[in-house]
DNA sequence: CACATTTGACCCCG
DNA sequence: CGGGGTCAAATGTG
């Protein structure tokens, strides 16, 4: 059945559609075989003949099923997918230029409401962030460690769930830049889609971890050592053309609509994460919706990750896991 | 009262 | 021209 062939492509070869289908076909097949393999090398724990650990095929699997989410949810075809988990923060580089701060940054964000007879013309005028760099993550949360502010919802077209928008709070304050989408997928509406645009460039109080999980053995081990942890957050992709990236926060947010109720949002998310590496409850499974979890994140542009020898490697300014 | 969310209006860009 | 992103008044919450 790998054979992903003529049938399933009743289309144009060049259909980059088509190559999603046949790389999801492949990963599924791919997950499966290790998954399987996982399931014989748990049955029989002190049985190391394989080929493979099972933390191999665990990496193998999990990466499997983000790759293949991250190519059932982008249409866009340009995604990485990575796979992993993890966490990191980052140490967010250099911040690009962009974002003159369009309203007075000392405008606290109070400047709405404030009576304010704000100019009704100036409505809709904004400066789009179309060179910022995003990256996007699939997870069971919306949250992390920095606190967000819900500034719009949009029904989008082709998706059920409405997209929310979420900028850092400290936009004004401290004119970071930081802004964040959270699309509920159709497919799985316990899972988001999380872009983030810009990083941020302001001090939150809430530190945000840097690197989660790190090396060897236990923390990846020690996630999903106990039964079915998974992660929950799974990096998809980053999208190149945008500049950075970043993460953050929590959330606060609970649409009410379908939105995602974000739910949980937990501000513990983060030093959930961070103890990950010795605490054992963490999410349960990917379509539960808890509100721990470890995160994956990707790091956009210049991320890099592999899989060297039994680790996951992240390159990016921080990133790497061994497994 | 200070902030957060909702939601329709408005503008940018493909 | 229309979809998507942002603005900002109105409204909600503690």
């Amino acid at each position: 059945m790998a054979t992903v062939s003529p049938e399933s492509s009743l289309l144009s070869p060049n259909n980059s559609r088509n190559n999603n289908i046949d790389n999801v076909i492949g990963e599924l097949l791919q997950g499966y075989q290790s998954a399987s393999e996982l399931k014989f090398l748990l049955q029989k724990p002190f049985d190391c003949d394989g080929p493979l650990s099972a933390h191999q095929h665990l990496a193998i699997v999990l990466r499997s099923f983000t790759s293949s989410l991250s190519l059932l949810t982008s249409s866009s075809s340009d995604i990485e997918v990575a796979q992993n988990l993890v966490v990191s923060s980052e140490n967010e580089p250099p911040p690009p230029d962009y974002f003159l701060d369009p309203k007075s940054p000392d405008a606290s964000e109070s400047r709405g409401r404030s009576a304010a007879p704000a100019t009704k013309s100036r409505r809709g005028c904004y400066k789009r962030r179309r060179t910022e760099q995003t990256r996007t993550i699939v997870s069971s949360s919306a949250d992390d460690n920095h606190a967000w502010r819900k500034y719009g919802q949009k029904e989008i077209l082709n998706f059920k769930f409405p997209r929310s928008y979420l900028r850092c709070t400290r936009k004004y304050e401290q004119g970071c830049r930081a802004v964040k989408q959270v699309q509920r997928i159709q497919e799985n509406p316990e899972l988001y889609q999380i872009t983030y645009i810009g990083n941020h460039t302001c001090i939150d109080i809430l530190k945000t971890p840097d690197v989660v999980v790190t090396e060897s053995g236990n923390s990846w081990e020690s996630l999903f050592a106990a039964e079915s942890k998974f992660p929950k957050e799974v990096v998809t992709k980053v999208h190149p053309i945008k500049q950075e990236h970043h993460h953050n926060h929590h959330p606060k947010e609970e649409t009410t609509s379908d939105d995602f109720a974000d739910s949980s949002l937990d501000p513990s998310l983060w030093s959930d994460l961070k103890d990950l590496s010795e605490v054992d409850d963490i999410v349960p499974a990917l379509g539960s919706d808890n509100n721990n979890a470890d995160t994956v994140y990707s790091c956009s542009g210049s991320l890099d990750f592999g899989v060297v020898d039994d680790s996951v490697h992240f390159c990016s300014n921080d990133f790497h896991f061994d497994a």
